[in-house]
DNA sequence: TATTTACTCCCCAGAAATAGCGATGCCAGA
DNA sequence: TCTGGCATCGCTATTTCTGGGGAGTAAATA
């Protein structure tokens, strides 16, 4: 694969510098066509399932996949958040039914059978990816991504950089942060312990341990405990 | 400041190698040379507190960091757990007394008092850090961050792998998949769905649901609800 | 000093979850 | 073919959680 001769560095510096979701895509196609590459896509991903990206993946597709809600059985997704490192698309587990006929539609609107998705973290719990796609052999793709890794993780970083720069809403969805007591509660009840384990366990009584809960559930906006420890944790207020 | 011309993509790759701690104590050291600071740390922050990590610190400072728990008071750690970006520390808060102490204290025991610290951040709320620090004036310290920021931000991410390859146990652990409809019975449950709810949205018995949730408890090891769902969020099973 | 915040404790009634035993049919892989 | 996993439905009794009250202390903050 041949690899234009514009810099990334330039790309970057221009990327530094936007202002506008037009110049975004204005350096996601710069760095497309750098890189010779079919699709280059930012995706994040929202605690709520809300979406949200921008790239080169054709419109039909983009909305098929929300649509059919394809994030629920996306490999990419579900490999990438388990993992910390980019991942190549080939490692991912495309065995099940479903995931092969989401992968055979992919392809047919256009997607590359190559992938390289490197995932982005963030507090409380914010996810997203920076995806290269492209159609080629293997051991072409092998070599693209050894070659490029690097420069492909500094651009996941300055995207992501960007993206918060232009959805600060998306990013200080934090909540109101959660008492040492409350979090030890969160804590206890997230690794199975019963209520009356963890007023033991935090040497309280019941009760006392019934007002952190509600008022963990009140900050949390959560509707029940399971809840409350649910957006505990993909908030990263609490660790399991 | 001055940079040496050792290159970093040959720490770089060296650093990709190595395969024993002291290769990466060899690495970090030739960075430190390389860019003339005066220390250099990678540092391990796990959900129960522990800590982990390596670097140039003095022994005896990174003794007393342990043994007072400074992890809790640090603003470093606090403000890049809130961050997703690159922070310099100049731009943290340093107001609190007991913060001051402790910057004086760890100057007296030979830390720069400029610092640019980096987040990482993986699947299960990990956390770690690497740092820079140096003794200079602000301007200098600023060229310097504009300078190396892009490498240092890669060099941080090499150096999360590598403490992830040497510390397999610490990377998510793997479980029996959820079938289909346990993962929507786990995902409407950590979104604050009763379980009658989630019946009904499944359109399926609330009798049935439950043997869902007995069997994704079971597949999770968790010993109640709460527990599956707060597993299967950490496992990445499910997204919410 | 006044105010807020965190932490602790108490009662009660109704709603929800859990544990124990069942059952049938379908489909895929050994 | 047969085993095992998946999806679906049923009953009963017990335990646990939730939501509605109220109240006092200590520490930090304004």
């Amino acid at each position: 694969m041949v690899v234009a001769n514009t810099t990334v560095e330039e790309v970057l510096a221009a990327l530094e510098q936007a202002d506008t979701l037009e110049s975004i895509q204005d350096a996601i196609l710069k760095l497309r066509e750098h890189f010779n590459v079919d699709n280059m896509v930012y995706h994040w991903v929202d605690s709520a399932g809300e979406q949200y990206g921008y790239g080169t993946y054709p419109l039909d597709w983009a909305a098929r996949y929300q649509e059919q809600n394809y994030i629920r059985i996306d490999p990419v997704i579900a490999g990438c958040y388990k993992r910390f490192h980019p991942v190549d698309w080939k490692k991912l587990d495309w065995s099940s039914k479903a995931v092969r006929a989401f992968q055979t539609e992919a392809i047919a609107y256009g997607i590359g059978n190559q992938g390289y998705s490197i995932p982005i973290r963030g507090p409380n719990g914010q996810f997203a990816l920076f995806t290269v796609n492209h159609t080629c052999d293997d051991d072409t793709w092998e070599e693209f991504t050894e070659t490029n890794r690097r420069e492909l993780i500094l651009i996941a970083h300055y995207f992501n950089q960007k993206a918060l720069e232009f959805e600060p809403n998306r990013a200080p969805e934090q909540s109101q942060p959660l008492s040492p007591r409350e979090i030890d509660a969160m804590t206890l009840l997230a690794i199975g312990y019963s209520r009356a384990q963890v007023a033991e366990t935090l040497s309280i009584s019941e009760h006392t341990l019934r007002v952190y809960i509600e008022s963990a559930r009140f900050k949390l906006g959560a509707s029940n405990t399971t809840h409350a420890v649910a957006r505990a944790l993909s908030r990263g207020l609490i660790v399991v």
